[in-house]
DNA sequence: CAAAGAACTCAACAAACGTTGACTTATTGC
DNA sequence: GCAATAAGTCAACGTTTGTTGAGTTCTTTG
């Protein structure tokens, strides 16, 4: 192994996925270091790329960001059935945690939320999408709840329950939390997302 | 304005808390940016003083973080009474909300509370720090549940929610929390706490 | 009052960063 | 099949970064 096969310098025969590839290097190391340490030509060696074509096809680091940014989740789906007619009372918050943890814990869906979270909590941009994602789209779908006035509020309390919830598990990896199945975890915290969701909140029936 | 006042060169007579001044502006700026993005550079002229100073004093920026990460607050004083004969019951998870809200509607306990938070999310040491921080220190004065077996998972319970609260409303600034008293949200929050520190977790009495 | 050391600045280092412009190769539209 | 354009590399730019070593001024110790 003499000539460690340097790479050909114009474009490639056929299609290459290689914005893809940037993409998903880019939100890996996003959610890995943060964005910050996540340099353009870390990114670019991951994607077997020069760092040069990351900004021929994003143009700046800022808006890489954004378009690693695009959630491939869509929140609607996420809390469907929420405060509607058949999924309000019983089982709808333990049914939103197993719906969360589930996407958490697979690798694939992770790396892009956990890209978010850490960015969000640096970056006053993705601060304010992911501050709008789940105020609107939480309640969009609080649907039968949506006439009372403290809607927002509960959204919000649900929203940042869920959110110390992942903060816990998967970013803290606090033991008890990183460890348990989801199942329970669903179980001891759906209840108390229900209270929120609508239970009294003044008077609590605890 | 000709000679803008070119810093004296060698050591300032009397006592000056230049120490302080240096840690005091890099939690600011640590709280304010995070850890990345705050350079000695700026953290030394937040100070007045020459960035090699910074190094003189802390050496380099990682043992810098970790000296700016002492927490100003005991959280033993934090907790002090959860789950003893007295503070058990109604009651105790409201007053830890209310004592965790006021150390962070105060400006000057935030600084350094946001530093930790801030870093924590991007840096694996101070994540580390964080985690312990809680897993003990709850646990700890969790005095008359400590011996069930749950104990440590009640207190990750609590712990992540209080998380939860303090980066919706001081972080991702969602208006609901944001903006609420925070005796209204102690007065919701505090019995979901209660419940998750001695209730039955299985059987919910909701 | 001299010597040791702490407090402090200055100038500069090497490395890494984001970004750019010129160049090369393949694909597409007419 | 010939231009226009997209895909891709290369080398270099100007900054900014953390960090260092030497030098200067004050304070402390004996």
């Amino acid at each position: 192994m003499t000539g460690q096969s340097p790479r050909p310098k114009g474009r490639r025969p056929g299609d290459s996925g290689t914005k893809e590839q940037i993409l998903d290097a880019a939100r890996d190391l996003f959610a890995d270091v943060g964005f910050e340490r996540a340099t353009i030509r870390a990114i670019a060696t991951k994607a077997s790329v020069d760092p040069a074509l990351v900004h021929h096809y994003f143009g700046t680091k800022d808006e890489l960001l954004v378009a690693a940014l695009q959630l491939p989740v869509d929140p609607a789906v996420l809390f469907a059935g929420i405060g509607t007619e058949e999924g309000n009372g019983r089982g709808a918050g333990e049914t939103v945690v197993r719906r969360v943890l589930a996407l958490w814990d697979d690798t694939d869906t992770r790396a892009p939320l956990l890209a978010l979270l850490r960015t969000a909590v640096s970056h006053e941009r993705a601060a304010a999408a992911l501050g709008e994602l789940f105020a609107n789209t939480l309640l969009a779908q609080m649907a039968t709840l949506a006439d009372r006035d403290d809607a927002s509020l509960r959204a919000a309390l649900v929203g940042s329950h869920i959110g110390g919830l992942v903060l816990g598990r998967y970013v803290l990896r606090l033991p008890p939390l990183a460890g348990a199945a989801p199942d329970d975890i669903a179980g001891m915290v759906g209840p108390v997302l229900d209270h929120y969701l609508s239970g009294d909140l003044a008077r609590p029936a605890l």
